[in-house]
Parts: C-alpha cells; structure tokens; sequence
RNA sequence: CGCGGGAUAGAGCAGUUCGGUAGCUCGUCGGGCUCAUAAUCCGAAGGUCGUUGGUUCAAAUCCAGCUCCCGCAA
C-alpha cells in the first residue's frame, strides 16, 4: 500500500490516528483540513490537529472554505483513493466519483445510529451501552453511505468524551488500516444501511451544554462526562456561570435544583432523583479547581440559598 | 482596537472604596490526645502582594504602561 496515493479530510483531534497511521502505510499526497480559526481574544490563529500533523509530515495542507465549489486541487493531486475522518464538510459528488478506489469515511458510531457531527458525545450524553466506530463509502449525504466494516466499544460508566476519542480514534485507525487492502482488491461486500433505524448526533449546541437540574441523576452525569473536555457541562449558580468537569451522584431523597448539601468538602445539587455532587469546577474567568478548593473560598452560608438556573 | 473576569504563601480566597509594619481557610512539617484516625488540640515553616515606572514620609491599596491566565462572542 506504500504507493497507494492517499487524500486525507480531516480536522479536529480524532482523526489524528487515522491520518498517522496513513502517514505509516501510504502515500499521503495531500491532506484537507478546514480553514484555520482565529481565536478572538488575541487574535490567534489556531491549526487544526490534523494540519499541524501534515506539517510536521511534510505534506501539503488544502483548506477550503467551501469544498462544494472548491475542489480542483484535490482532483489536481490525481489521488487513488480519498479517506475522511470527522472533516466538517459534505464532500460533492464530482470528488465522490474521481478517486478509482472511492471514498471512504471513517465515523465514530455505528451507523446508522447517531449520524452527524457529535456521535461521541451523544453516545455517552443518551447513555448508549455500546458504540464504536464504522468505516463505510460515502455518499451525498451525512453518513449514510453503504458500511464496510465497524468496531465496537462498550461504554464505561466512568468514560469521558476525552476517553471515547483516545480509545476510539485508535480503534479506528488500525480497522481502516486493516481494511483497505480488501477496499484496494475489491473483496468486500458493502452494507446497506437501515434508514429507519438512524438516529443523530448534531454538534452540539451552546444551549445544549446547560444542565438541567430536574433531570435525574444518571443524565446529569452523561451529559458532565459527554462533554468533558470540550466544551464541558455548564450550570449558572447566583448568576455566575461554573462549568462542572466531574462529579458523582448518590440516589437519595433531595430538592431538585437547589444547593442540597453543602460543607467543607462537598458541594450536592439535587436532582429529580437523588444529588448530584460536583467533584470538579470551572468557575467563569478561574481555572479549574477541586471542589474542596473551590468550597474553601466560599462563604459557604449565603452560598447555600443561591439560585441555581 | 469585540465584551467581561482575574493575578496576594503549595491550593482556594479576603484585604484595594477611605494608603500606615500582610490575613483567613485548607494543605505541609513538628508535637499533644487516642487502641486508632481522614477526628481534635497546640505550635512552626512558607509571600520582594504578576511586572516596570510614577505620586507619597509611607503603596497590595492611588496613577500610567506592560506581561500572563480565564469566560463569552466570533
């Protein structure tokens, strides 16, 4: 496969296995990445994960901002085969039917549940059993292409976001890699999938990072642990807004949505069916701090009545 | 010039309005009590108050510049 002319789509950490062990295996003669970010504060400029790879690989680097007009180059680099993973834009039809081997898409689902943009975060956030990873053709829309191959991962009760993304973009990679000599000699007979069975994952959005005290307990949990790291669970207490990196609950008698328990060393906010104890808190503009040094700079007495919202 | 929060002991904070020898809680270390302890009591160490300059008899505190951290928005 050394020869085997590879374009990689990608961006964000996920995909960073995917592409070294391509960068390992093949001939990776151009990677596509989306437009680098400018982050407001100071202006910086921030590379995706995938870029800074490919330049560290001495690969050339396309990021289009929109690859539905602007893709010639791709087609200019006459690749055999083009292999996407987590790129954030629909690829068109005219770079679907270019490359002889095709086009395929490495998902972290298995498909046809949870398509779309977060399927790592709504594993853990709808608390799936099990989840995984598909490699599959692609198509004109959001993954639902015909699937080739998958893995499958059971989901810890303990599994972060940041620990789907380390376990699975592994598993992925060395699945793709497995795969591809029976992708490049034709040998394998693509699924269709069951539409009625889809399900999806859309990017998160910013209302939906607010926990819901009401809820229960287990879904507070999922939702604290499907967004740790990036961007994290938020709630607002007293008008200030904390983001909440980890705690633990006990199934116990409590008033939703108010301070429950609170002493020097535990913080407990009930939910609808028990108290949800915050073990780990970013308060807005601090960093993040266990809760016994959070608790240890409170004024614990008017903390206890504050409004949660 | 996008909006805002912040920098004080290893950690989390107060003190800044109204300048006058740096404080609280936790941790650490030593000791007491105890069968024992994450419990409790006594004691100790640990900070040129982010940086530079200015005002002043005197600056954590007032004034000006700079650096760094963080949230939002993009």
């Amino acid at each position: 496969m050394k020869n085997l002319r590879v374009v990689f789509m990608g961006t964000p950490e996920f995909a960073v296995p995917v592409l070294q062990s391509l960068i390992d295996n093949t001939n990776v003669v151009l990677v596509v990445s989306q437009p680098d970010k400018i982050v407001g504060r100071k202006k910086e400029i921030l590379f995706s994960p995938i870029k800074n790879l490919a330049i560290k690989n001495n690969i050339e680097v396309f990021q289009p901002i929109r690859i539905k007009e602007d893709y010639q180059k791709i087609l200019d680099v006459n690749p055999d085969i083009i292999i996407t993973c987590a790129y954030g834009q629909i690829i068109p039809k005219e770079l679907l039917d270019y490359p002889k081997y095709g086009c395929i898409n490495v998902h972290a689902s298995l498909l046809p549940e949870l398509r779309g943009g977060a399927p790592l975060n709504y594993a853990i956030i709808k608390g799936y059993e099990k989840t995984g990873v598909t490699i599959m053709y692609m198509d004109e829309k959001m993954d639902t292409g015909d699937m080739i191959d998958k893995v499958e991962y059971y989901i810890k009760d303990s599994d972060t976001l940041g620990d789907l993304i380390n376990i699975l973009s592994k598993e992925g990679a060395n699945l793709l890699i497995n795969t591809l000599p029976d992708i490049i000699s034709n040998s394998i007979n693509p699924i269709k999938q069951d539409d009625e069975k889809a399900t999806y994952a859309y990017t998160i959005k910013r209302e939906d990072e607010h926990i819901d005290f009401n809820k229960s307990a287990i879904e507070i949990d999922r939702l604290v642990r499907g967004l740790n790291p990036y961007p994290y669970a938020n709630t607002i207490i007293n008008e200030v807004e904390y983001k909440i990196i980890k705690g633990h609950f006990e199934n116990e008698n409590s008033i939703p949505n108010k301070i429950n328990i609170i002493d020097k060393k535990n913080l407990g906010i009930g939910c609808s069916d028990g108290i949800y104890y915050i073990d780990e808190i970013k308060p807005s503009g601090k960093n993040a701090m266990d809760i016994k040094s959070f608790l240890n700079g409170v004024d614990i007495d008017k903390f206890k009545n504050y409004i949660i919202r």
